[in-house]
DNA sequence: TCTATGACTCCGG
DNA sequence: CCCGGAGCCATAG
């Protein structure tokens, strides 16, 4: 089955695996994917991964820690708050000493 | 079918 | 430090 929207399934199996408490970015995932220059086209299935329980979409941040999916969560808050939850601190919208946080989605393979 | 847009990121100037 | 362009890929109109 190759559907054209295979990557975006690749992208959420991959958000499946975060850890609690641990954040990654668009770019993280879409280099592991094999495609180094779509972290947009991740931010897409993020969006669409709404319909998703089981896809924490809130531990996807940008290459900077910023939350700049916070805006698409059913409130300005969600993602801060989920974040907040889980043991890591914001502060104006970015994850707090964000690289000791992050989760490389190649940690699947140790 | 084509154009515009985006929860991104890299590079230049 | 601020700003613009390019590349990627899926979706909306």
């Amino acid at each position: 089955m190759s559907s054209n929207s295979d990557f975006f399934e690749q992208v959420w199996e991959v958000v499946r695996q975060i850890p609690p408490g641990r954040v990654t970015s668009y770019g993280a995932i879409a280099s592991f994917l094999g495609h180094p220059r779509s972290a947009r086209t991740v931010g897409y299935a993020m969006n669409a991964s709404h319909a998703f329980a089981d896809v924490p979409a809130h531990r996807v941040v940008n290459r900077n820690g910023l939350l700049s999916g916070k805006m698409h969560f059913s409130s300005p808050t969600e993602m801060e708050d989920q974040l907040k939850k889980e043991g890591l601190n914001i502060v104006d919208n970015q994850v707090v000493d964000f690289q000791n946080h992050f989760w490389n989605p190649e940690q699947l393979f140790k």
